[in-house]
RNA sequence: GGAUCUGUGGCGUAACUUGGAUAGCGCAUCUGGCUUCGGACCAGAGGGUUGCGGGUUCAAAUCCCGCCAGAUCCA
């Protein structure tokens, strides 16, 4: 693994001009942050003199000729130019293209591509859907970051971890629950979380009818007792739903690693294990009168700078524990948060749930029996919930603040995305608005659209291989589009545009890779690189070499801010580059046979480059389409 | 009542965290481009007072203050 010839001049360059600055006699701070890639003026530019003039006589381009004057310049400057108060520095372009080439040849897709996470562990939890419906449009948003931000974590050389947390004593999985013991108990042919949505609909057409609050919290209760029918047919019931929403997660090929279901924290005691420390600590109190008598409640009037959003309250108050003696979800995420950051002992059995996924890997779960596995006890843990969710985030990230474990509260990250809606409005799993707006809908959608073009396009394949690359084109515009906005921004989904095929898309992408892999192997150039840089030169190359050369900084500047759409944005002007100098320039037609390795030889990096980012965005790369 | 997020050409958006040269891209519209490597492509054109008003600055889509509108959460 090597840093990023992008970084290296950077940093060389920032340290040159540093000491230049000195010599001149200014005294910059931070001098990087003005270094970087220009557009029209010259190669890389630096804006530090303005900085500079601050309080000062001098114009920001007297001072920028200053230090240029003192300047020892890298040897990989060609040319330094002072204009309008920048400094602009022109590259020899036969050095950075021989760096970024090499770079580009020695990253490897199933390797990190940059130590930043140095080995630790991150737990990535997502989607902890509901175990009583099929994943929605809504549930695969979730699934998609999930799965990008795992894969952009261990692109960065973290050990990462995806859970999945199954909430199977919420109030919706209880109505199911009853809705399977008194309405209808014959799922019949069709796919077992499409018929569990479909009833838990019907639940609450029912309960629109007649109250039966009483006999769900009766039936809770039982659920909650280990061995009683009804917590056995809960969870047989549940699991029959995960089984059948891990089908739509494989055909999106989305994995984890574990799942944690609600019933074993509980089994193993350890919500109350994590309120017996809240309440030792004086972070919780048990109420004794007034309108929360009985109820374990955490006392936020306690803390020093409270944060705003936790400004306007009535009471200073977060109940934890009700007075039925229910908890509350925020009280349950507190206790799992313990569990993952080791602060409780890891009492959790587990067992494979599936023994291979097509990834290869096993999906463990907690289960009553099994074996110890060290899962959780990280320093960093993920969560990709919507934005809905910010409050209670807020108040799990509080205890901890509360505790004096300010690590773990900053070790707690929120991906708070913007929910994804309908046009007619937000999915809901009661309302039954998400039925023929399911994960699986849509793919099967993409895959006909997909189908019917590699149809007319390739007559001559197999059908096999048709089905194959529709699969892979209609996942590459899903989920390119699901993950392309910034993630606070919410999404108004429109099937129009998931399934468009071209402009800033998946197809876009694949397609690109597709016609440089058909180059290269049209050119039987075999795994033979041998290329002279100088044969390569032009700005449609050039735009191509600078767009690759800061790979890994952009894999790490989108794992630092979580934002996958950092590598959407990448991957298509990587794409776009290509095209653009595909279009421009011959490749295997030129006359010139250095020009023409030269021009292979960047095919060949471009391809690496973009199969690696297609990869980080759980987008398959196709050698046609 | 309190808090958070959003507001950028007809539509969808990037750049805002870290102020920097001409606000980048896609869709749609219009005009071109396959006797030359894959047209799911490319080139070009039109379309912008970056919600409004102040402020800071050599420089504001970006930072600060005040409004307006929409969404969400808390009470």
């Amino acid at each position: 693994m090597q840093s990023s010839p992008y970084s290296r001049v950077k940093d060389e360059l920032s340290r040159a001009l540093e000491k230049a600055a000195k010599a001149a006699g200014f005294d910059p701070k931070s001098i990087d942050d003005t270094v970087e890639f220009s557009q029209g003026f010259g190669d890389i530019s630096c804006s530090v003199s303005f900085r500079i003039a601050k309080g000062r006589p001098g114009t920001p381009n007297d001072i920028a000729q200053s230090i240029v004057d003192k300047l020892a310049a890298p040897d990989f400057v060609k040319k330094t130019a002072v204009q309008n108060g920048y400094i602009n520095f022109y590259l020899h372009r036969v050095w950075y293209i021989k760096q970024t080439m090499d770079y580009a040849f020695s990253i490897k897709r199933a390797e990190p591509v940059s130590g930043m996470g140095k080995n630790e562990k991150v737990i990535i939890e997502y989607p902890s859907v509901n175990p009583n419906k099929p994943w929605h449009l809504g549930h695969l948003k979730n699934a998609v970051l999930g799965d990008t931000v795992a894969n952009i974590h261990q692109a960065c050389g973290y050990n990462v971890e995806r859970e999945d947390f199954i909430e199977d004593l919420g109030s919706q999985v209880v109505e199911s629950v009853w809705g399977f013991l008194n309405l209808n108990k014959e799922p019949g042919e069709k796919k077992f979380d499409h018929w569990l949505g479909e009833e838990y609909v019907k639940v609450n057409q029912e309960m629109e009818k007649r109250d039966i609050k009483q006999e769900l919290s009766k039936l809770l209760q039982l659920m909650e007792q280990d061995g009683t029918y009804e917590s056995k047919l809960a969870r047989d019931l549940s699991e029959r739903c995960v089984r059948a929403q891990n089908q739509t997660a494989f055909s999106y090929l989305i994995f984890r690693d574990v799942l944690i279901w609600e019933t074993d924290i509980v089994a193993t005691k350890q919500l109350e294990a994590a309120l017996e420390l809240l309440l030792k600590k004086g972070v919780a109190k048990k109420m004794t009168e007034g309108e929360h008598a009985n109820c374990i409640v955490m006392d936020l009037s306690a803390v020093k700078n409270l944060p705003s959003e936790f400004r306007g309250l009535k009471e200073m108050i977060k109940v934890l524990i009700r007075n039925d003696g229910t908890p509350t979800y925020v009280a349950k995420d507190i206790a799992f948060h313990m569990w993952k950051f080791g602060l409780l002992d890891n009492r959790f059995r587990f067992i494979p749930f599936v023994e291979r996924q097509p990834n290869g890997k096993p999906l463990f779960t907690t289960s009553k029996s099994g074996k110890g596995i060290d899962y959780g006890n990280v320093k960093k843990a993920v969560n990709i919930i919507d934005a809905r969710q910010d409050y209670p985030q807020a108040l799990v990230r509080l205890a901890f603040t509360l505790l004096g474990r300010y690590d773990i509260a900053d070790g707690i990250k929120h991906l708070s995305y913007g929910a994804l809606e309908l046009e007619s409005g937000s999915l809901s799993g009661r309302s039954g608005n998400w039925i023929g707006n399911t994960a699986d809908d849509l793919l099967a959608e993409a895959e006909k659209k997909a189908f019917s073009l590699i149809n007319e396009a390739k007559a001559k394949l197999s059908a096999q291989e048709k089905e194959e690359v529709a699969r892979a084109v209609a996942l590459g515009a899903i989920k390119f589009d699901l993950l392309r906005l910034s993630p606070e921004r919410k999404t108004i989904f429109s099937w129009e545009r998931a399934l468009g095929f071209k402009g800033n898309s998946g197809p876009y992408c694949q397609y690109m890779y597709a016609r440089a892999v058909r180059l290269i192997e049209d050119s039987k150039m075999g795994g033979e690189i041998s290329y002279d840089p100088e044969a390569v030169t032009t700005d449609y190359e050039f735009n191509l070499i600078k767009l690759m050369s800061r790979f890994t900084d952009t894999v790490e500047k989108s794992c630092a801010e979580l934002r996958p759409n950092v590598m959407t944005e990448y991957a298509n002007n990587l794409a776009a580059a290509f095209s653009n100098m595909y279009e421009s320039v011959p490749i295997l037609k030129s006359m010139d046979e250095r020009q023409r390795q030269g021009r292979l030889a960047i095919a060949l990096a471009f391809a690496n480059i973009i199969k690696y980012s297609l990869s980080i965005l759980g987008i398959p790369s196709v050698n046609m389409m």
